[in-house]
DNA sequence: GGCGATCATGTTGACGTTAACATCGGAGGT
DNA sequence: ACCTCCGATGTTAACGTCAACATGATCGCC
């Protein structure tokens, strides 16, 4: 009793389908295909109506395999977890269809080294013609990591420590941007919570509030440090509130500072009569914040733009912009900022 | 005078390498990539060291030519705008990664028709496997939906409309959580701000806020209609502030609720004292809002893993579920709600 | 009217991998 | 000692596409 095998015909029709139908070779099918003009207006009639009928897809494996390139890149995200990520990973996903490429997305399931390694070395069987690299740097330093060599990288951070082309925010600017504005609002310092120390992001961020104080001769206050959580912007804030002297506060993003905002409400300080706030990202929400709260805009959108410029020439070009990219951020004033009482 | 080709080995090094290197057959090597195990242990470590030392990576297009299949699904989504569709994606990705499948992101640019077609031809290009469709219901319903025949589709969607399998939150019981949380409070009724009529799930959730208070023989308010963000909640909430009835609103999504107290808020009108709130969706910030918010929780991870596991299922044996998912919800009490005054 | 130029179209082979089959040597059974 | 079976390894061909080259027809020009 042979089981009937169903002839399911697993793969799609090919060329070769196409140009039997269409009474032609398989190149001109080719040449139809990818747009070439030098085929008769008849002919390549012919061909797209076979095409049509048929349900042709072209095999993008043989075409990668044939041309040697995928048109596809990679992202190597650590979780969505942060809005940021997730707003650069957004653009970059916009301007590399744009550019006529797909996007890979290579998940680092959790912040263990090996899951960092492994989605590295998942790297070298991934169809793509280069990386962008959207986890922080810590992460990678110690990692032995396994790039494949030749492998066109491009690194979102803003850390120097790559042999890779960087593209990131200006962090710089805009805490300088955050800073002092408060101190041009008439307050005598600015307190900061910054984000995880393994983040160069927030070190960055750190220093140039630092710096800016220093410059104009103001004291540093001690620096409290979270998560980017909401929730540790909360126990943050519980710690300044009870602060007397905490009269401004530049928190290194958005979602800390809606859980500083909390803590501030709950302990009775009134946003901006007793403090003022300052966050970075200006993501949708900022605006709606009880207060509505006074940032720092960065573009994610043009970061995710400029690093797929930059690996796509890297890829088609071979060339290394080694030169930094940086992106200027803007300062937004909403409600959350005003003179000191 | 001859320009001097640089002659570089774009292509890495192919199983034919490392067979010569180490003296075996490309056969051999092939079966040392795949892991199988009738090798002699000599002969693999032979092989494994070749490996390494040409730095042999398996070219992933033509093993999918040869085996006429990706190991990578698509997902289409409509921009990464909303919290919910992130984070599904961040399951389906971690899910599949599991799973052994690659992601590939195929976003819709804007919202109109011919970007909905163009990311769906593109599809068609596009090496996977199968596809899950992450964008609400109605920009696809009109579009002469182009998907190539023979293709696993998911649609994580509340929709019945589709001929393929569907995963989702359900809508229906979280929304009943969270109308019965607030009547047993001790609320006369309950208003509603809903997301845009376009989305199913807003319908879903919509109707059976409706139904509940029908159930409890309650009256039901108008509603009111918001598009999912933050804005619109305070524009809806500027509204509900002045009218000395609400004592107590079910808000569709958290990034709404949000901007509702915003409103309520700069009105003077207290939470959960003279007004309380219920969400939906319990993003991490929710428990950072000012009330905290009690809202509904869906299990997005979940949503993902399970769409994830249909697709695969669909791909490797052929099998529509068109029994839809549906992923239980869970109410979470904070302090914007409490009993009426 | 002959000759090369130009253009549409066809033929061949290779990209890197692996299923299917072929081969070969030794272990085990009678 | 002979035969069988099994496990390790090799050989061949094919997946679908496209560059490179080959062919043959048409055209214009001296």
């Amino acid at each position: 009793m042979t089981a009937e095998q169903t002839p399911v015909r697993r793969r799609g029709p090919s060329m070769a389908d196409v140009a039997r139908l269409a009474g032609v070779s398989g190149q001109t099918v080719s040449r139809v295909a990818n747009g070439r003009h030098n085929v008769d207006a008849d002919t390549r009639e012919r061909v797209l109506a076979a095409m049509r009928e048929v349900g042709y897809r072209p095999n993008s494996a043989a075409r990668a395999l044939r041309n040697g390139r995928f048109r596809s890149i990679g992202v190597i995200v650590f979780e969505l977890s942060s809005f940021g990520n997730t707003r650069t990973l957004d653009a970059i996903a916009a301007a590399a269809t744009t550019r006529g490429y797909a996007v890979n997305l290579l998940p680092v399931l959790d912040a263990s080294q090996e899951a960092v390694s492994g989605a590295f070395s998942r790297l070298g069987e991934q169809a793509v013609d280069g990386v962008i690299i959207l986890i922080e740097a810590h992460t990678l330093d110690d990692a032995e990591v396994p790039l494949p060599d030749g492998l066109p990288v491009v690194v979102v951070d803003s850390s120097a420590h790559y042999d890779y082309p960087i593209v990131d925010t200006d962090q710089a600017q805009g805490a300088r941007l955050a800073t002092e504005h408060l101190l041009d609002l008439g307050h005598q310092t600015v307190w900061h919570l910054g984000g995880p120390p393994s983040s160069f992001a927030a070190a960055r961020r750190l220093r140039s509030w630092q710096q800016t104080l220093t410059d104009r001769g103001r004291p540093v206050p001690p620096v409290l440090v979270g998560d980017w959580s909401a929730g540790s912007g909360y126990e943050a804030g519980r710690q300044l509130a009870d602060n007397p002297d905490v009269s401004a506060v530049f928190v290194a993003n958005d979602q800390m500072a809606l859980g500083l905002l909390r803590a501030l409400h709950e302990r009775g300080r009134a946003v901006p009569e007793d403090v003022s706030v300052v966050g970075f990202d200006d993501q949708e929400e900022a605006a709606q914040f009880w207060p509505p709260l006074t940032t720092i805009r960065q573009s994610f959108a043009e970061v995710g733009r400029r690093s797929v410029d930059a690996l796509i020439n890297e890829i088609q070009a071979g060339e290394h912009h080694h030169q930094p990219v940086s992106v200027a951020t803007e300062l937004v004033v909403r409600s959350s900022t005003a003179p000191p009482r």
